[in-house]
DNA sequence: GCGGCAGCAGACGGAACTGTCTGTAGAATT
DNA sequence: AATTCTACAGACAGTTCCGTCTGCTGCCGC
């Protein structure tokens, strides 16, 4: 596996960065394989070596969506200090560091869900990634001493996915804001 | 504009309905025109007669999607009672019906807008959609005597956006459950 | 009775997309 | 030096989908 290395990193990691360029920007669906392919400076003989089906590329990009967010909502959970009380608050500043990304789409998650066939791989992934967040979530909430650290992991994470799905139309920062400020009232009221 | 009329409802009706239950099912991108023509019951031609691009139909469906949310949303306000107060969090009780209806995929517009190009006419529509819905919300907010209608109304639009987002995975009563507790929270925070 | 209108039926062209296949080049291993 | 592995380049078949176009039918108002 060492070696080879084409001029940017190998084929595989070209793709899988082509793909989640791209993908992100128009969803899977509106990007043609051949685009894909065109853009990483690939032949298709190599991609379908690597992901056999555009499933399988979907599929990774999603994976790769799912580090990258997570890994951000655990940072700015970490940046908030070391309370666990400020923590389920912070995390909303990986939100509205999103919104003022250039190219801020909304949750990829969803968005690729919208568009693909409701039993399939798509949503079993999208399923796990919010149950893997929500229950992260859960356990700080847990730490935190909330009553019910369920009912208010299920309510902060209703607003991620509220703020992360309105960004689909624009990356407003207010509605993060909104969403943080409505997080502060809801974890002082959990655990009042 | 009378009479005519085939077996159901006008040729243009029968389009509508037929589009609304598949778009709503599988997207309008993974919807074929040939699809809907050979679902409604009607020729070709016709179809373009009313509809001279598909984007015509999938704003036309959105419209109707708008009618059916919008008017659910005030119904159940309406149902809360006369106190705005009351009004803001019964919204919330469209989102548990909707939760528990067959075949419910989550909001219409977020699900269309994800696979639309992002500067286009289905964006322009989502945008003013949820402009209008939130435009009401602030009015009731208002009324209810919130120190800022604006916020409030972001908030509580945001947890129904959340909740409809959520949607697309699975119809999950609790989620709505939750959105409910979390808007009683806010709103009895706003006008403490 | 007749012209126009609304609709049905289906063929057609052109484009886009997925996935397969053939052939070639360079680097690493043996 | 020969073989093998990875990758490039591009043709190709098969499907799907959008939108147009040509006939044909039945009902209305004039």
């Amino acid at each position: 596996m060492p070696a080879h290395r084409t001029p940017a990193g190998s084929a595989r990691d070209r793709i899988l960065e082509t793909a989640f360029r791209l993908f992100y920007a128009h969803g899977p669906r509106g990007v043609g394989v051949d685009t894909v392919i065109a853009e990483s400076g690939v032949a298709k003989a190599t991609l379908y070596k690597h992901f056999p089906r555009k499933d399988d590329l979907v599929l990774a990009y999603l994976d790769r969506v799912d580090q990258a967010w997570f890994g951000a909502l655990r940072a700015a959970a970490r940046d908030a200090g070391d309370e666990p009380r400020d923590q389920l608050v912070g995390m909303f500043d990986a939100l509205a560091s999103a919104c003022r990304r250039d190219g801020y789409h909304g949750c990829a998650f969803i968005n690729t869900a919208a568009e693909s066939p409701a039993g399939g791989p798509v949503h079993a992934r999208t399923v796990e990634h919010k149950t893997v967040v929500r229950a992260w979530v859960t356990e700080l909430a847990r730490q935190a001493g909330a009553a019910d650290p369920e009912l208010l992991a299920r309510q902060l994470t209703l607003l991620l996915d509220g703020g992360l799905a309105g960004g689909v139309l624009d990356g407003d920062p207010v509605i993060a804001d909104a969403a943080r400020r409505s997080a502060r009232t809801l974890v002082d009221a959990a655990l009042r």
